[in-house]
DNA sequence: AAATTAATGTGACATAGATCACCTTATTTA
DNA sequence: TAAATAAGGTGATCTATGTCACATTAATTT
């Protein structure tokens, strides 16, 4: 169950197993089946969670009804609404599942505890948020420069793993074109073939 | 010189005087001219960049030549091409001097030792890139979910500081509109009023 | 202070992508 | 296995925003 989180912390940080073991103590387990909510827009997010199995989306709805995808994470991956998480407001973001999965939540008062007494995993976290944000800015220049043909593209680059597992309409949202368009572009693509 | 830079240190992390003296030895001091490049397109970013004086801005050129802004930063704030920086890989954006700047820059090993023999610094940057990737995820989803002149009040309304000191068109290249919609945009707030 | 360069404004027109309406095909659920 | 629900496709039309071309004003530079 914890052999995911071991390896991804090991990966950039050395902790050792005594730690380790110290460490699962501050989780708890969830099992969430698909289209379950980890988190609805307007409820504070009490947890970060690390996939261990499965697969969550976080998304917006805006006043038109249309849903915004922030991320997908599947397995290896944290989820949360991060602002909602640091400031304890309510959150702007839905969270649900789109395969059953297995988490390991963390709250946030255990999360810091954590990070205090394994100083390691403040260099970890700090790595992860890097690389998450890097990743997010080349999301945003991307969507700034790009048509939506190149976006559609860059994310089967980007996310392979997703590919399959995510329904076409949901690649649309997170891309940033209507679920039309998207159909349309991969016409073309076909066609070109 | 480094007043600006401890003040904001220590809004996070308890850092004393010692250490941080011993913090200075890590930088450089560097001074721009308006219109002079920290970075260009191509090159590694070898700095990072704290602001003591002026302003900076980060962006791209796409292929039909439009610039899209990542990036103000003015006093206070971190500048660099982040992932150019972590992957020694060269840089997709340039960075560029929008007044006079005098900046303290900091090479990633000095960085990184920096960190190493000042723990605290670690929580420090953590909180830093956190929140800046709380913002940017926000930015990227305002940019999936609303419309210029939304994107443009919201720009107002997050970066008063900036609105002064920046020439329409770089607000219009950071908000994701061309020049004109913007002019525009501009044109019809102002008839409300 | 004249000359140059940068910034801004505005009309006419083009277009990528959204929206609407409806249909077909999968996948769940009872 | 039938019924219900979700996903995906496609034509017709609409629209926000981009593009181009040129004019005006402001800010630098010599």
């Amino acid at each position: 169950m914890f052999d995911l989180l071991y390896n991804k912390i090991r990966a950039f940080s050395k902790i050792d197993e005594n730690q380790f073991d110290h460490l699962k103590t501050f989780f708890v387990l969830k099992k969430l089946r698909k289209r379950q909510y980890l988190l609805q827009e307007g409820d504070v997010c009490k947890y970060q969670a690390f996939v261990d199995k499965g697969l969550l989306r976080s998304y917006t709805v805006d006043e038109k009804g249309n849903e915004h995808i922030l991320q997908f994470a599947s397995e290896g991956w944290w989820m949360a609404d991060l602002s909602s998480y640091l400031t304890n407001e309510p959150s702007f973001l839905n969270i649900d599942a789109l395969e059953d999965v297995e988490l390991l939540l963390i709250t946030k008062p255990s999360w810091e505890q954590a990070m205090k007494e394994i100083p390691q995993l403040e260099h970890y976290f700090r790595i992860i948020i890097q690389n998450h944000l890097v990743a997010t800015q080349k999301r945003l220049m991307q969507s700034l420069a790009e048509s939506a043909e190149e976006k559609y593209n860059r994310f089967l680059a980007t996310y392979p793993e997703c590919v399959q597992r995510v329904p076409q309409h949901m690649i649309a949202s997170y891309v940033g074109v209507s679920r039309e368009t998207l159909s349309r572009i991969r016409k073309q693509v076909a066609a070109r073939k």
